[in-house]
DNA sequence: GTCTATAGTTAGATAGAC
DNA sequence: GTCTATCTAACTATAGAC
C-alpha cells in the first residue's frame, strides 16, 4: 500500500538544473499511478474517486489534477504503464508457438503474485464492456491484439502438428483468452480454491501436444 | 450468465393483502425490476443510479423507494427474480452428468438471446470481487452452488468413463465456469466474433468424449 | 507544485402532501 | 401508491493564493 511518496528531496536534481532525467515530478507522477492502480482495481473506474487516490498518495485532490488533468486522463496512464510493463512479459514478435504457449502460463504464475493488476483488468474490463465507457476502445483493441498473437502461436503450433485434433487455431486462441479471465474471476473471488497458473496449464495440455 | 439457481423466496409469499394474487402492486415491482436489471447491467451496481430506473420505468425515485426501500434491496431482487428464471433451466438435482452437460449449452445458447441478463451478470461478478460489495456473499455461494452441480455432473461422466484422459471432475468443474465466464466477456465486446454455445461445445468436446 | 475554497453536479434517502 | 421538496453526502473540476 505505502508508495514511498514521503521522500521530498530528489537526489542529483538541483534547483539550478533545469534538466535532470530524473526530475522528482516523475516520481510524483509514478506515486501517483501506482496508488490509481489500487483505487481502479477495487470496483472499477466508475466506483473509484480521486479523493481515494489523493488520500493515498498523501496528497490534496488538486494536486492530483495537477499532474493528470482529468480522472480519465489518469486512468489512461494508468493502462499505458501496464502495458510498458507487461510487454516485456511475453514480446509480441514471437513466431514460436510453444515458447509464447510456455510464457503464458508464466504470465499467469506471475499474475497471482500480484493481486491489484488482476483485479484491475477483471473489473475494468467487465465495465468496459459498455461502448460509452471511456477504456472501451482501450479494451476492444487489446483484445485484437492479444488475440492475434495468440493465434500466431497457435498457427505455428498446428504448423508443426502439436494441435490435437479437433482444434483450430482460431478457436484454440479465443478459448485460450476465455479460460484466462475465468480463472482470475473464480481466483479473485477465492484464492484459495484454485492455482490459475496449474489449471491453465492443464487447460493447454488438453488443447497441444507439447510438454507444458 | 445464469449458470445456478438458488432462491428461498416464491412470487406471492408474504404480501400483506388478503387477496389478489395479481396485485397491481406485483406487476408495477415486475417492471422496477425489469428496469433495473437493465441499470445495473450496463455498467454495474455502483455506476446505476435509480434516477435511471425511476426514468425507465416512468416513475420518481421515491416512487421506486416505495417499492424497494434501498437500491442494495433493489439489487438483491433482481439477482433473486433472476435466479428463479434460471431454475427452470437447470434442475439442480440433476445426477445424469450427460444431461447437464447438454443443459449448458442450451444454457449458453439461451443467455446469446439475452444480452442484458448476460452483461448484468458478467459487470457484476467482477465489480462483486471486492469483498465490500453487497453482492459479494451472493456471488461467493452463487460460484460454490455452480461448481458443486458441475462436480456431480462430471463425477457422473467420470464413473461412466467417458471423461478423457488427464482431466478430473473438479478440474472440468473449474475449467468449464472459467470458460462459459470468459466467453461472455469476449462476446460482450464484440458479438459478432463469437459464438457462446458453439465455442462452448467444442470445449466439452476436448473434456469429454460424450457427442455434445 | 501544492494548497484552500468553491463551483456545479449527482447520488441515495426521507418527510409529508395528495 | 406516487408525488414534490428537501436533506446530506460525495463526486469532478476550476480559481487563485502561497
Amino acid at each position: 500500500m505505502p508508495t514511498a511518496a514521503d521522500s521530498k528531496v530528489g537526489p542529483g536534481s538541483g534547483r539550478g538544473g533545469p534538466r535532470g532525467r530524473y526530475a522528482k515530478s516523475e516520481e510524483i507522477r509514478a506515486s501517483i499511478l501506482d496508488a490509481a492502480l489500487e483505487v481502479f482495481a477495487q470496483g472499477g473506474f466508475r466506483a473509484g474517486s480521486l479523493r481515494l487516490v489523493a488520500e493515498r498518495v498523501g496528497m490534496s485532490e488538486p494536486g492530483i489534477l495537477h499532474h493528470f488533468s482529468s480522472k480519465t486522463t489518469l486512468l489512461e496512464a494508468v493502462l499505458e504503464r501496464r502495458d510498458q510493463l507487461a510487454q516485456q512479459f511475453i514480446p509480441p514478435k514471437t513466431v514460436d508457438g510453444e515458447a509464447s504457449v510456455r510464457g503464458l502460463i508464466d504470465l499467469a504464475r506471475h499474475n497471482a503474485s500480484t493481486p491489484g493488476v488482476v483485479e484491475l483488468y477483471c473489473t475494468l474490463s467487465a465495465e468496459a464492456t459498455s461502448p460509452d465507457h471511456p477504456a472501451h476502445a482501450y479494451f476492444v483493441h487489446r483484445y485484437e491484439v492479444t488475440r492475434g498473437i495468440l493465434l500466431d502461436a497457435f498457427a505455428d503450433l498446428e504448423r508443426r502438428d502439436l494441435l490435437r485434433e479437433g482444434a483450430t487455431p482460431s478457436g484454440a486462441a479465443t478459448a485460450t483468452i476465455a479460460m484466462m479471465d475465468g480463472l482470475q474471476i473464480q481466483w479473485l473471488l477465492d484464492r484459495t480454491v484454485l492455482d490459475m497458473a496449474e489449471e491453465l496449464r492443464r487447460f493447454l495440455r488438453g488443447l497441444t501436444t507439447i510438454d507444458v
